[in-house]
DNA sequence: GCACGTGATGAATACGCATGCATTGTTCGC
DNA sequence: GCGAACAATGCATGCGTATTCATCACGTGC
């Protein structure tokens, strides 16, 4: 069997159905004017001929392909398989597709954005990613939105919607000397994006605020995965003279909950009960039984509808919105991995406890 | 800013560098005949307006896209994670991409093949997703070449790649039987789909074999995911008259982790010591020091390749091959949900042991 | 020096559909 | 009963590129 044998046309249909292409391209475009008895016609005649709209050849002069481009770092951390899974599901309902472009983690996705142009998408997002402002410029020359997740540019007016991601280590920071921890350890993400940046300084800030000296922090990075993080943390109680911290910080749960692995499996150590840990993103995983991890959640489907709306998908004046910076406030969600503090009632407007599997 | 305002064309490349348009579409075609100093030209002319060959224009000529389809049941098993990215990345060092289709879990995935047949994919890689042999004839007819990853329909003539999950069922049962058990439970995933029946199959079919009643084999069902693992294990041991089985087989890696923590964390019950546990896969996720899971290893850059050989994407005859049905044998790997037979010498040609994270 | 082959080039056309424009038939208001 | 407004339809054209065909320049072999 050869390709593209027998792929039919509207001017087949049209052929069949005794009318017009024209009239076959009206019955398959919504709102367009068209008497219903003609479009029953072409139906019929499509059906028996099995034909499909041929969207690239439709693209080519309405300027619009459905498809959305997804810039995706990295998978390690299964906080964005569920946003890729989230966005797939949304933009199919809008009757969009997702066209993937993975790039190395840690490099530029300049080349991605060279190839996906060439796609004519409708939009951009771009996330786990790294991304020079000349490709920013590039897309908005082009007239492609482009919206960073969970992720900003410094100096660029590329927008962007993330969770606040300062604030939410401020939370986390909050519910460690709460729960009374005196010494912290941070295991750090990508030093290069923005996402591991804030979290670090909102939570290094919020305990500094409360008294913490610097030299009460450690901090060592783990590549935002889970087996990183297994690794840093056996580095922190490598050196047996340090004194141990009271409380780890993950700075997103994947890793949270290879630190804690670590702990147990390897050092022996209780959770919470030597050490404390929190987590950030609340993804599924880190609901499950043996971790029941304390953390941020990310407002992943607000943050996703914020995304969509920047995008402008089906402006009609294809306006792109350019320098938008949408932080969107986190939760703290109290689970089992720091202590509730007996004496402390926790104001409930931040947070909120939970009950697990 | 507007879209699509300033998308140059070939005719203004062609413009610029004062050569004709046939010229520019040489210049960015690989094997056509023209001058290599035309082509710099060329390449300079584009480099100024930011150029970009537009695929989708030249795929209505070309009959390629370039797009491969992927159609995902869902994404609860990290397995298909993995098995996406890789896709994502092969293709990518071939110059293509995917364009995502989710479904809804257990529904068919006509509708989806529909949406894809619109965008003119080059060919569709479909798994852990059900689909209808009516569909599977669309394709053909329209020469697009569909392969089914992990899945097979009987009786039809889509081609699929596999691993040998009966077989692969067999060696957990033997490795079970190895261990001592003589009683055994059984996680099921999704009853509609080949992988888990087959696997069900082997299992059973070897424990018969060495005289296990089937009524020593208990069945219940997990919807392919760690929480319907969870539960589905506590229901074995809801029924406190009947015996505790002394295996437990989840027919995939995820649902073997969810069994474990149900085991430990609300059964209060050891692995293995109490009762053994397999997986099958062998995802990351199962190599973690909690679980470091006994699981029958898929080989899935194995079957990638596979996959990908039989697309036949960049045959110039686009000859597509029907009815290929390709299972790839899976091995065991030893770690520690299975206490190891200590009179057993294992054969390695089989096996092999592992050590962990 | 001539016929021929070869590589480079441009003009023209096709790919499959959407859409502006013109035309026709129909309905409504008065 | 007449003109206007409107819905339905077809025709023709454009979208941006690849490709065929004809042409041309050039070099090769004899």
């Amino acid at each position: 069997m050869t390709r593209s044998s027998n792929r039919s046309t509207s001017f087949d249909v049209a052929a069949l159905a005794g009318v017009s292409q024209s009239a076959v391209s009206r019955a398959f475009t919504p709102g367009s004017s068209i008497a219903e008895e003609t479009r029953q016609k072409v139906y019929e005649a499509a059906s028996k001929l099995n034909y499909v709209p041929n969207s690239i050849a439709s693209s080519l002069t309405t300027k619009r392909t459905n498809i959305v481009a997804l810039i995706l770092g990295h998978m390690a951390n299964p906080f964005y398989t569920h946003v890729l899974h989230a966005f797939s599901q949304k933009l199919q309902e809008q009757g969009r597709q997702v066209l993937i472009f993975t790039v190395d983690p840690g490099a530029e996705s300049d080349e991605a954005i060279l190839h996906l142009l060439k796609y004519q998408v409708d939009g951009v997002i771009l996330t786990a990613a790294q991304l020079s402002t000349r490709m920013t410029s590039m897309c908005h020359d082009r007239g492609i939105p482009i919206v960073l997740f969970n992720r900003y540019i410094p100096g660029s007016d590329a927008s962007g919607v993330r969770c606040d991601n300062a604030a939410g280590g401020r939370l986390i920071a909050e519910a460690f000397l709460a729960a009374g921890a005196r010494s912290f350890a941070m295991i750090t993400g990508d030093p290069k994006g923005s996402t591991s940046k804030d979290r670090v300084r909102g939570f290094v800030e919020r305990l500094q605020e409360n008294g913490v000296k610097r030299s009460d922090i450690m901090e060592v990075e783990g590549q935002s995965s889970y087996e990183g993080a297994f690794n840093a943390t056996l580095s922190i109680f490598r050196d047996k003279d340090r004194p141990r911290p009271d409380a780890l910080f993950g700075i997103n749960d994947i890793m949270a909950m290879g630190a804690i692995d670590a702990l147990r499996y390897r050092l022996g150590l209780r959770v919470p009960e030597d050490l404390m840990v929190a987590g950030f993103d609340d993804i599924p995983e880190g609901r499950r039984a043996p971790y029941q991890l304390t953390t941020v959640r990310q407002p992943i489907n607000q943050m996703i509808e914020t995304t969509l709306s920047i995008l402008h998908l089906d402006d009609p004046t294809h306006r792109i919105e350019r320098g938008i910076d949408r932080p969107i406030s986190g939760r703290l969600i109290w689970r089992n991995t720091i202590p509730v503090p007996p004496d402390h009632r926790w104001d409930t407007s931040k947070a909120e406890s939970e009950s697990v599997v």
